[in-house]
DNA sequence: ATCTTATTTCGTTATTTGGCGAAATATAGA
DNA sequence: TCTATATTTCGCCAAATAACGAAATAAGAT
């Protein structure tokens, strides 16, 4: 009960749910997905370890940045199975759709240049 | 977005998935699933009020009785999908298998004499 | 070694949520 | 009609949550 309900509540927020949804096609730094959900750093960075400690997302270093991705999608685990029902039910949400169009213009900019000219 | 969040928000509370997981077996009034859950009856009118209005559950008013059922199993709506998953989860979780076991002896009581002898 | 910058942690605040009891509503039965 | 009882609505309180900024941390670049 105790990783059902966690994950379910990691999906009860529309931010996380955008951000589940932004990594659907690509990694994201953290940056990224700051600049996408238009959040301060450290807002984006606690939902992002909610998401990970549900099992949603996993993450990896590399260098100064931190990059976060989907869990696996051949996993058939539970996490999994919820993170492919929101997916496909949002895909064809404006919220969704409209950050994706977003998306496409931050992943223009390399994230070394993008991050140091965050709007503060 | 608004119907999909409202379907997680009402999946993510652990008194809402045990009321869902005993509806899958039977239809309930409020004072059978009040008796099972032990909270107030105003608590658990206002949790099955949430999860009708996400459409998870149908209600239907019987002389005083409200009795609850999960929505339509061919329906193959969103929230179908996510009722589906977490039942199918929560099956072999301890806690909805206690519940199962109590419910068991509530349902051995008729509602008109269960409700008239609930505890306060 | 020092500086810059990406991220996380911490402390605080505002909002939302879950809970209760009292009062209102609805309906059956005397 | 009057009473009993199942449910809902309302107002309140406590706990959980989402947000921020400041400070701490980590890691490349000068």
């Amino acid at each position: 009960m105790k990783n059902l309900l966690e994950i379910c509540k990691a999906l009860s927020d529309q931010n996380r749910l955008r951000a589940l949804a932004a990594l659907d096609s690509h990694e994201l730094c953290l940056c990224q997905l700051t600049q996408l959900l238009e959040l301060a750093p450290s807002t984006v960075s606690k939902h992002m370890s909610l998401l990970s400690q549900a099992g949603l997302v996993k993450s990896r270093k590399d260098g100064r940045w931190v990059y976060y991705s989907l869990i696996d999608g051949l996993s058939g685990s539970s996490a999994r199975e919820h993170l492919d029902l929101i997916l496909s039910e949002s895909r064809n949400d404006p919220v969704i759709k409209s950050d994706r169009k977003r998306l496409k213009e931050i992943l223009k900019t390399d994230p070394e240049v993008l991050c140091k000219t965050t709007v503060k």
